[in-house]
DNA sequence: TTAATATTTCAACATTTATTAAATTGTTCA
DNA sequence: TGAACAATTTAATAAATGTTGAAATATTAA
């Protein structure tokens, strides 16, 4: 019905709202970043990536977070646990961050 | 560099965050929406069209972290605020949210 | 079976966010 | 001036989030 806020009830806001939540946070993004471009990633290569600051169990949080919300994927592979990126649609975020950098 | 997620800097990251972190929230998607339809708009109007469970001092709240997050501006006229957009790329995040529904 | 590795879960804590009501500021108008 | 209205600020509280280290759970390999 309109062009720029399309047809979107109240129920997927909330949907919505969730999904923002659950990467509106520095390294969860660097993480959707770093899986962008080379997925799927077992967690401590990931944490390898994200930088020096990077606790295993930090990281196991915000990815089993943004799993839960449905960013996400994960599969075994022995003893590793593999990341990837559930829907790449979710990418086009990042143009919007650069546009919107600083008004 | 990378088609996706363009050459984003560790604080442009830290800026998208915050930015991320004001508006993802159901009620402040819908002020967006609202906005996006028809700015600028004064509180309490604004406040009539979220809906019933609208307070308008949980609306000036709300406003208020938009705003100091760059993403509202405001103009006062007469004993009225009215609230604009700042940056009307941010609401390409409505055609990412249409999407990226529920993959 | 024991040891080593990868990841998750648990528990505790500090910080931030959301919500609400009440008090306050600023503006207009009689 | 002072009553009425619009919006913000303050304060209190509940709820959610972020961070950390230790313990628990797989899985593989020796």
């Amino acid at each position: 019905m309109n062009a720029i806020t399309p047809d979107i009830t109240r129920d997927q806001m909330e949907h919505a709202a969730k999904v923002l939540k659950a990467i509106a946070h520095p390294v969860k993004l660097e993480i959707l970043k770093i899986l962008a471009a080379a997925e799927p990633m077992d967690v401590t290569t990931l944490c390898g990536h994200v930088g020096m600051d990077c606790q295993i169990s930090m990281m196991s949080h915000h990815l089993a977070k943004m799993k839960d919300n449905g960013v996400l994927t994960s599969q075994k592979h022995g003893k590793q646990v593999f990341y990837s990126i559930a829907n790449r649609n979710l990418l086009n975020i990042f143009n919007c961050i650069e546009n919107c950098g600083d008004a």
